[in-house]
Order: structure tokens, then sequence, then C-alpha cells
DNA sequence: CAACAATGATACAGATCTGTATCGCTGTCA
DNA sequence: TGACAGCGATACAGATCTGTATCATTGTTG
């Protein structure tokens, strides 16, 4: 804690900043660890005494990821205390613009996922802990809007934003962005409405 | 062709199975072309002769996938002639079945996508072409129904089975499968009421 | 039977990857 | 000043991966 020095965290912090966005950008598979020490400028040896194995790093990775990720969430929530509908088409405003930037590049957990079948791979835990955390938060928002089945808003809210999220503009072209809000709409009015 | 040995195509075949069933299961890239080997009982030299790098070999297993893809959704397609609505639910219906089998580890084209962040890959143009293909099919399917907007319909449609389709029942649990012909409900209402 | 095309088996080249071992340097702090 | 902790640099071990070279074997076909 106190004790350790300042260039410490720093080095750690430059590893962990260069292997995401390089792990990110190519996929972990793609980018080994000697990529990660060029590119972070660091020595190999202090890559192995701040992260073990690759896996520690990749997971670390993830974990990053998911604290920004709740960090954004949280702001927006906060920024619209008053109503639980607004919140939740501010939030899928954000995850839009995210998924229509240049650099996307897919969803970091589905990406994981699909890079390494064996669930008891450290990082996998972590985007199965993301998921449902998502579910969560959605079935929070709907029963704050008084939704007749949160519980279903929720899973189906969240296989939206995993389609929207998933492959982006990649595979789609613009698409997925601007349905987010347009699908929210639909499925708000379906469980009010009848 | 009538002039190449029986054994020739048996040969390409089986390393082309084990090699999809392989791929599919473990990820492209945890792979390598000596497990395809051993598992299809072929020499070496063989899959070379009828693969010339790996990348040939990845692109062809989406090749096949595609194939085997459309030709069910063919099969759906012609046993429901009269409705279009019919038809739709019916291919959410083997899409739901095949994500809730016990093997399933996401959908290939988006996997592809995830461990290949280069555009020109060979494997990833055949994953956008499938998707491109799945957009027109679901447009083609809302022009018959008389929907307002097919093209809205067809993305919107196709950002939900994506996400169905992109972690399954590893990142979600029983979820997406149930919710795929729900979700085609909502918005076929949306599009037909007011 | 003889020519030939496809396969099998094996060894290997060359690159790359994760992780370690070793040593020297530097800044901090008692 | 002197012990010490953290970092940098380099070399290397050991495994793995893609792709090739070589040669024997088999089955078909004229």
């Amino acid at each position: 804690m106190s004790h350790h020095p300042q260039q410490a965290v720093d080095v750690r912090e430059r590893i962990l900043r260069t292997a995401s966005e390089l792990f990110y950008r190519e996929g972990t598979r793609a980018v080994g660890v000697d990529l990660v020490v060029a590119q972070s400028g660091v020595a190999k040896t202090s890559l192995y005494r701040h992260f073990p194995t690759k896996d520690d790093l990749i997971r670390e990775f993830l974990l990053r990821e998911d604290e920004d990720f709740w960090r954004k969430w949280d702001e927006v929530s906060a920024a619209h205390p008053r109503s639980a509908e607004q919140e939740l088409f501010a939030q899928l405003q954000w995850l839009g613009d995210r998924i229509a930037r240049p650099g996307y590049r897919g969803c970091p957990q589905i990406n994981i996922a699909a890079e390494y079948s064996d669930n008891n791979h450290p990082a996998r835990k972590v985007a199965v802990t993301h998921k449902a955390e998502m579910r969560a938060r959605l079935k929070r928002l709907a029963k704050s809007m008084d939704l007749k089945d949160p519980e279903h808003f929720a899973l189906a809210m969240g296989v939206i934003i995993d389609g929207a999220l998933s492959s982006g503009t990649a595979l789609h072209q613009k698409g997925p962005a601007r349905f987010l809000q347009s699908l929210a709409r639909t499925l708000i009015s379906a469980q009010r409405g009848a």
C-alpha cells in the first residue's frame, strides 16, 4: 500500500493499458507477451512480476473492462434519478455510440468466450459475471418502470444488447447502434399495452 | 471428376469434417493442424494437398457451415409455402433448438470475427456474407408479411438473432432460445398495430 | 503388367510462444 | 553510507505451430 514505490504502479498500469488495447484490437490469442512488452516499453521480467501468467493478464484486462463499463453505467444512472425509462434510453444511447465508434471490434466478453472454450478459464468467468450483472440491472430498471414481467424484459433486452454488441459494425453495417432504443421502445410498450 | 479415385473425396471430406468439429468446439486458433491430422487419421501431407494453408481450411469450414445452415433454412421454408409468418416462426424454432443443444458454443461466424481482427481474412469475408444473406432473407419474409418497414424489421430481427446466437447458453443460461419467437411476435405486432 | 495418381509415414525446417534465469542499474530509506 | 526492492536487458529453455521434403505403399486403369 503506502510502502509501494510510485514506479511500481506506473509500470503495472502501463502494461495493463497496453495489453488491454492490443487484446481488444487484435484478440488475446493473436497478441503475444513479447508484443505487449515491446509496445509498453517495459522489461519482460516486469510483466511476469506483476502478472504470473498471460491468462492472469487477460483476466485483469476483462476486469478492467468491467470496471470501466459499470463506472460509465453508474454515471449515467446518477444523471437520471427521476425516470427509470429515461435512464434506460440514456444507457442505450452511449452503448449505441460505443458500437458506432471507429475502433469498435465487438463485445470483449463475447470475444473472450469465442476465443476460449474452456468454461473454467479465469477470464471466461469474468465474462459470465458481467452478463449476469447486466441482466440484474436491466431487471431492476424494468421493475422501476412497472413493467409486467421484469424478468422477461431483462432477458429479452439482454439478448438485444448482446446482438448489437456482438458483431457491431463489422458483420452488420451501421445497423445495430440505431436499433437499440427503437427495440427497447417496442418491448416496453408491449409490456404496458393490453 | 470421374477420374478422381473414390478415396480422394473421402480423405478430403474426413479432414474437413474433423476440422469443422474441432474448430467449432475449441476455436480455430486453439486447434493446430497436427491435432486435425491425428483426429482424422490421415497424413499431414494429405491435409496440405487438399488445403494449401490452414486459413483455407478455416474458410472451407465456414463455407460448409454456410451450406448446412441455408440448406436447413430452405427445407423449413419449403415446408411452409402458405404463410410467411408461419415460416418465420418455424425458422426461429429450429434456431432456438440449435442454441439449446448440449454442444452449442456460439455462432461460428461471430466467433471467427472475434478470433480474427483482419477484415481481409478469407474466413471473415464468408462470415460477413452470411450475415448479409440473413438480413436479405428476413427482409423478404417481412415483405411477404406485409409489414410496414421490411428493412427495419430485417435489421432488428437480425440483431435479435445474433444476440441469441452469440453467447447462447454459455454467457446466458437457458434464456435466448425461448425468447426468439416471443421477440418476433412483439416486433410483428408493433409493425402492424396503429 | 506397367504406369500413375493419391495416400501414408516420418523427419525436419523455421518461426513463434510462454515463461525463466541471470546480472546490472537505480532510487529509496533507515 | 549501505541494505534493499524494483526495474531493465539479454539470453535461453522448452514447447508448439505451420508448412515442406522425402520416400514407400497402395489401388486403379489402360
